[in-house]
DNA sequence: TGGGGTCCT
DNA sequence: AGGACCC
């Protein structure tokens, strides 16, 4: 029997790189079939066009370009507000589903951002149009094909063909026009795959690989982003924009070079990117991300902390409403997340986070999470607790849900979903008084605040990775039938309610279901 | 300069 | 909690 991981890592591969062309102004046009292609849309977020259609990039329009800029090029241009993504996300999912459909396992697919996938097709079956040798007719081909490896050419004459059918797909189904680069790595399809653009798709020969990395300007180099661009400049005064990556190789010959400029990790793989190298591989992009968020930026100084606050609740309605649509009821948060952004320092980012127990069922609990939200604004930001920030100074905020749990599918179904009221509570020995989201009658109140040390127990059970005075998010139940506060924890493995008492014996249920499995 | 994401330290 | 990278 054949090793997986051998099968898996078999080299050279066959790799395709799918792109939308211009993602965001396609989706205005698939969703609005009478704005014509020939009218130039752009697609705005705050001051910026982020993208633009064919027909405004013949007037000059160009991506990232302001508002200002790109309507002085073309006073003409039909502009779309982008700032919410929600329809460009449902598009890209349904194009996600498409090539899925079409391209089962074996064969992998992994997205970056919305608009770009790699499909590994090595052990796809051969196409069957491939076998006259012949290409698509809309795939050009860097180098020449027929005097590469036999081999080698087959595959990737047939990886053109599966391009081109993905392409046709997404295209008759999902209404998308598509641009593919075909080669034997994920850097290879990547590169040429803008080389002949719009609807169109380009293929390299193996053999050409390194020689046409060779002359691409280094900031090509996918990995080598703004901060090793910088460090280079510093060690080698000579280099601009217009240095290729055979200049740099002759400047950094090895692989040791490189990881005194990018460091004993980057540095190698840099140094095996610019000769055309790239062993990684196509890996599935999971189902469930491993974080949510929504962030808005904002030009104008905002008055008051309470002002801050109205946005960051607008914020967490749409992260909790984005999590209910898209994740559902199994996946559970691990933490919450609230990053802002200051001008004075540069537009750095600081964040400050919760860890989340037993999860969250946001219908009920969204009082207690919004209290948990504002606390750590609070800790960012000047009028709180340790913050150091000015309120006028911050010009973005960031909430974001991070590290899913998804408990196996086996127990989740059926299991109980009672009404909860939400408690924020502070673990440790300095506990704050749990309020009931406003019901402290008398009886509610003193179990409650008998509870607070059961749910520090259980805290402590389900995550003993926390500090005695972490924040932490718990659930009480209000059992409405005997009028009673219940505790009962949200499991991470399989959403069912449970008692305290029982927490034990569930895990070690949870337990014989893995030796099991 | 947007509104998202990934992985590593 | 932050940095560097990607779109």
């Amino acid at each position: 029997m054949q090793d997986p991981s051998t099968l898996a890592s078999r080299s050279p591969r066959a790799v395709i790189l799918i792109d939308l062309d211009c993602f965001y102004a396609q989706c205005e046009h698939v969703r609005d079939p009478a704005l014509s292609t020939t009218t130039p849309v752009g697609i705005q977020q705050k001051n910026i066009i982020v993208t633009a259609n064919y027909a405004a990039r013949l007037r000059g329009v160009g991506k990232l370009m302001l508002v200002h800029d790109a309507l002085r090029a073309c006073p003409d241009l039909a502009i779309r507000n982008g700032e919410d993504l929600t329809h460009y996300r449902a598009y890209s999912k349904q194009i996600w589903a498409t090539l899925r459909a079409h391209f089962p396992a074996p064969c992998a697919i992994e997205r970056l951002g919305l608009d770009e996938f790699f499909i590994d097709v090595t052990d796809a079956p051969v196409h069957p149009d491939s076998e006259t040798g012949q290409l698509p007719g809309d795939c050009h081909a860097v180098g020449d094909l027929a005097g590469d490896d036999l081999l080698a050419v087959e595959a990737l004459v047939s990886a053109s063909w599966w391009a081109h059918t993905a392409r046709h797909h997404i295209l008759t189904e999902c209404g998308f026009t598509t641009s593919a680069g075909i080669g034997p790595s994920k850097l290879a399809a990547k590169l040429v795959s803008s080389l002949h653009k719009p609807n169109l798709q380009t293929v390299i020969a193996p053999a050409m690989v390194a020689v046409y990395v060779a002359g691409l300007p280094f900031r090509a180099i996918p990995g080598l982003g703004s901060s090793v661009r910088k460090a280079l400049r510093e060690h080698f005064p000579t280099i601009t924009d217009s240095t290729t990556v055979a200049d740099l190789t002759t400047l950094l010959p090895t692989a040791a070079a490189w990881a005194r400029i990018a460091g004993a990790r980057v540095g190698p793989t840099l140094a095996a990117l610019c000769r055309g190298i790239d062993s990684s591989l196509v890996i599935d992009t999971p189902t469930t991300p491993t974080q949510l968020s929504v962030e808005d930026a904002f030009a104008s100084p905002t008055p008051s902390i309470t002002d801050l606050e109205s946005r960051l609740f607008t914020l967490l309605q749409s992260v909790l409403a984005r999590f209910d649509t898209e994740l559902g009821a199994p996946a559970v948060p691990k933490s919450l997340r609230v990053t802002i952004r200051t001008r004075s320092s540069g537009f750095k980012r600081t964040s400050a986070s919760a860890p989340v127990v037993g999860g969250l069922r946001w219908r009920a609990d969204e009082n207690a999470v919004l209290r948990v939200a504002r606390g750590l604004l609070r800790k960012l930001v000047a009028g709180g607790v340790g913050g150091a920030v000015d309120v006028g100074d911050v010009n973005l905020i960031n909430v974001a849900l991070v590290h899913f749990d998804v408990p196996s599918s086996s127990t989740a179904a059926g299991a109980a979903q009672p009404t909860l009221l939400a408690q924020w509570a502070r673990a440790g020995p300095r506990a704050a008084v749990l309020d009931g989201g406003g019901e402290t009658t008398g009886p509610v109140h003193d179990r409650a605040a008998r509870a607070r040390l059961d749910l520090n127990d259980i805290a402590a059970r389900i995550r003993p990775d926390l500090h005695d005075d972490d924040d932490v998010l718990v659930l009480v139940e209000h059992d409405d039938a005997a009028d009673r506060m219940a505790i009962l924890m949200a499991c991470p493995f399989c959403a069912a309610s449970v008692a305290p008492w029982s927490w034990d014996v569930h895990m070690v249920a949870h337990d014989a279901d893995d030796n099991i499995d």
